[in-house]
Order: structure tokens, then sequence, then C-alpha cells
DNA sequence: CGCATACTTGAGCGAAATCAAGGCCTGTGG
DNA sequence: CCACAGGCCTTGATTTCGCTCAAGTATGCG
């Protein structure tokens, strides 16, 4: 469920605990990716190479401007990547999450700067490694190649949301893609949890963070959502909210 | 020179004409980018996959949606590619010109449209075909990767500007932008060639066509840029114009 | 309890969109 | 040759959506 609509499965690797991280049941299906692709005994060499991290709350691990050093797999938790103006102003270009990989947008440097939203456990591989790896294990860079792709196109799609989407579909296209990529973990009966801020969703939606309540409260309003106060969000009415996602009014 | 800032040299194959397209001085420098990582025959070997075609002035080659079977690499010319919404919004993505490739940002389906906006050659190759191709010839797929990796630098920088920069911002940006990939080719002395309209721009930079036009005139009138009535744009004071691109007023 | 942070809501403003008019260039046909 | 049509572009007038500023509420933590 989950990963059909966007064409490709997510996949993480961790190390210390054996290859497949020790998460719920629920996430633990969307983290078979890679190890389709490689035989046990690549991925215990991929193994070698990698470190398990810990990252807490609100810390940076990869500064815009730095020398790209690393390459990132995320194991748990949420975290952001931006890329700021000198004048404060931001723009969120992603949010990454279990499975998801960092460091790909990035030529000598990072292009971006990374921050963990809440805890976030992630594998770091040394990027001069990972080329060595690559020769040996093919396959791996074939699957980079899928997930570089894929990220263009989703790249592509928010560009049409910030160029031309007005507040209420900005929000509602984004509802609807982190529906999809969700954790379904922890959740009774579907709601999302949203770990970013309201401030953080302006970043990346190119509004303001009261742009961005005022929308949430017009779709509570009309009954196409439901916010509990744990920062959950409920789809009451998917058909309405596709129907904002891409018509005007 | 120009590639320097992008960090990534452009590439260009040409088959029908032997590998290197018949281009004017100034462009072939730009072409040797793949070839640098393959060796003559393996260029060869590549010839035999591809097929060079001419696609005229407005023709649209990919269609979103369409089953992504072929990827390109434009010749000469320049091509937009642009997603739009049902009711007539259009988000450019980009402009590709000598040396782009064109389907990376595809999964089964092409997930933008491409239109000629002049003239372009170009050579097509059959994404099936392709893959066995990458397994005979790693280094290709190496600089796929590398391609894809620049491409979505790009792209965040795009998204930073359609969701946090002002009108103006986001036309220095662009002019900044385009001077740096242009054609040095048939300009006297360092013009730009823009061949793209007004209202092709404004979808470009997320602007209506009469904003364009105003915040050009605007820079006309600073005497930042000229612009000649051939589309031809001259840089008069680039550290000006840098200061718009990224600075508030 | 007090303070900080996150969020909501309202009022007024402003940058860009929309609506509108006119100019310039090219091609076409009388 | 001129007349005219249709793009493409520029500029002005008005509107509008989202931003800014401001006040107030809720939540969580020392």
């Amino acid at each position: 469920m989950s990963d059909h609509r966007n064409g490709l499965r997510r996949s993480s690797i961790n190390l210390s605990d054996a290859i497949i991280p020790g998460l719920c049941a629920g996430c633990e299906a969307r983290h078979i990716g890679l190890c389709d692709a490689l035989a046990d005994e690549d991925l215990h060499f991929l193994a070698s190479v990698a470190k398990s991290h810990t990252v807490p709350k609100g810390r940076m691990f990869v500064a815009e401007g730095d020398k790209a050093r690393h390459f990132f797999n995320i194991n748990r938790g949420t975290a952001k990547l931006f890329k700021d103006l000198p004048d404060g102003r931001r723009q969120i270009t992603g949010f990454v999450g279990a499975g998801d990989f960092v460091g790909l947008a990035a030529a000598d440097h990072y292009a971006f700067t990374a921050e963990a939203i809440n805890e976030v456990r992630l594998c770091r591989f040394d990027r001069t490694e990972l080329r060595s790896v690559f020769t040996t294990f093919p396959a791996l860079e074939r699957r980079l190649l899928d997930v570089a792709s894929h990220e263009l196109i989703l790249a592509q799609e928010q560009m049409l949301l910030l160029g031309r989407k007005s507040a209420i579909e900005r929000l509602a296209s984004f509802l609807l893609g982190w529906s999809d990529r969700a954790e379904i973990c922890p959740n009774g009966a579907q709601a999302l949890a949203l770990p970013m801020t309201r401030a953080d969703l302006g970043d990346y939606l190119g509004l303001t963070f009261e742009t961005v309540s005022r929308a949430l409260s017009a779709l509570k309003r009309q009954n196409i959502v439901e916010v509990g106060k744990d920062h959950g969000v409920r789809i009451l009415d998917r058909d309405r909210l596709s129907a904002f996602a891409t018509s005007r009014s």
C-alpha cells in the first residue's frame, strides 16, 4: 500500500542491526527495495563500509557548501533538506524518512542543508568508498540511478506546485503525497503524523506559516481533514482533497 | 569555459555526423564530456543503438504520461520541458540545449512534456537497449548518475527560486544561469540569445509574461542589461545583477 | 506557576495577477 | 507597393491572494 504511487520502493540499510533495522512490522515491508537488488553477501560487504549514527532532534548533519564526503540512508525518523538565502528566507526541498537516501544532490560540495526534525537514525557511507563499491556491485549503481530519476520526477512535481498552485492546492497536494509515503506504523486508524512544524510546512510549500494554518483551517472547516492535538492529520474525504490538489478554487 | 560553474560539463552524442556533431567551434568544446568517459570503440557501439532526428520548431517530441520508450541527447537547438495542470496553467521545469539529456526524469512513463523552441537536432536511444549498454559500458551509467545528481542540484536551486524569490530576483537568477550555460556560438560580443518567448520565461519562473516584461524593463532602466531587437540580451553589470539574484530589493 | 514555543485568527497592505490598450514586427495577399 | 492580420511584447489600471503585523490561545516544560 503506499508506495505503488511513487513507482519506486524505498530501501533502507542498517548495518549495526544486521541489515534490516528493527522497525515495526509496517515499515519493514518498505525496506526490501535495496535488498531485492543485492545478494546477502553483497549486503554484508556494504555493511563494512557504512557506519550507523543517531542524530538528535534539531541537529544539522549536512551543511550546504561543505565538502560532500558522505552519503546517507535514513533508517528511522524524519529530516528536512533545505536551502537558505542570505536574508533568512528558506526553501525546504524535501522531507526524508526511513528508507530515503540523502546526498544524491551533491557534486563536490553539498547543495543543501539537512537537519533532523525528530531523532533520526541513519547509515553513513563514505562517498569515495561507495564509488569503489559500485564497480563491485553494479546493481547498487543501477538502483541509485533509479532513485535519482524518481527524485527528479518529484522535484518537477514540486516545481509545478511552487510555481503555479494556490495555497490550498499546495497544502492539498502535500497532504496527499505525504499520506502516500507515510509511515503507517504507530497510528491506529490511518491518521498521518506531521512531525514538522507549520513553519517547516510553509518553507516547503513556499508559503508563510500563517497561510499554511489558514489553509489547513479551511480544509478542517469543510470536513475534508481532521487534525488531532498530537499533530496527527486524518484525511476524511480523499476525493475532495484530490480535487483541491489540481483544480483552481 | 562557461561550464565550470555548473560543475559538470555537458556532453553530446551525434552518430549520423560521426560522434561529434558539426557545430561551431565554441560549442564543440562542450561536447567532449561523454567522450572523455568512453573509448572510441565504445562510442561507435553506442552509435549502433541511437538514431538521429530533427524536430521542427514548435513540435512536441515527448508527451507527459506516454510510455517512456526513449532517451534523448540534444545536439543542436533548444527545447522546453514542462508540466501542465488541467486548467491550462503550465510550469516549465527546464530548458535544454546542445549536450543535454532528456528523459532522466521518467519511470515507466514520462513525467513531463518536451517541445522544440526552435529546430532541434537530437539523438534518440531506446531505453531498454540503453539498459543493456550499461552492463557493457559501466562508465556510461556512472556518467548518467553524475548528470542526474547535477540535475537534482539545479532542481533544488529552482525550488528556492520558485518558492522564495521575488519577480526581479527570479529574472536576475535566470539571466545569470542562462549566461553560464549559453551557447557562445554566433554572438559577437557576448550577448545571449533568448530563443524562448516571454510567456515561456513566465512559465519557467512562475510568473506571468507581463511581470517578466516589467522586470526586464526595470533591469533595462537601471542599465543592468540591454535588450536587442533580435531577442538578444547583453549583461552590462554582472555584479549588480548578481546582487539582485539573491538579496531582497 | 510562569515562560517559551507552536499555533490560530483577524486587519490591512503590497507584489504580482488580471484586465485592457496599444506598439512593433513579420508574413501574406491584394 | 500598401493593407491587414496575428504574434509577441510593453505599459497602464485595477484586483486579489498571500504576506505582514498584531493579538490571543493552547501546549509543554522548567
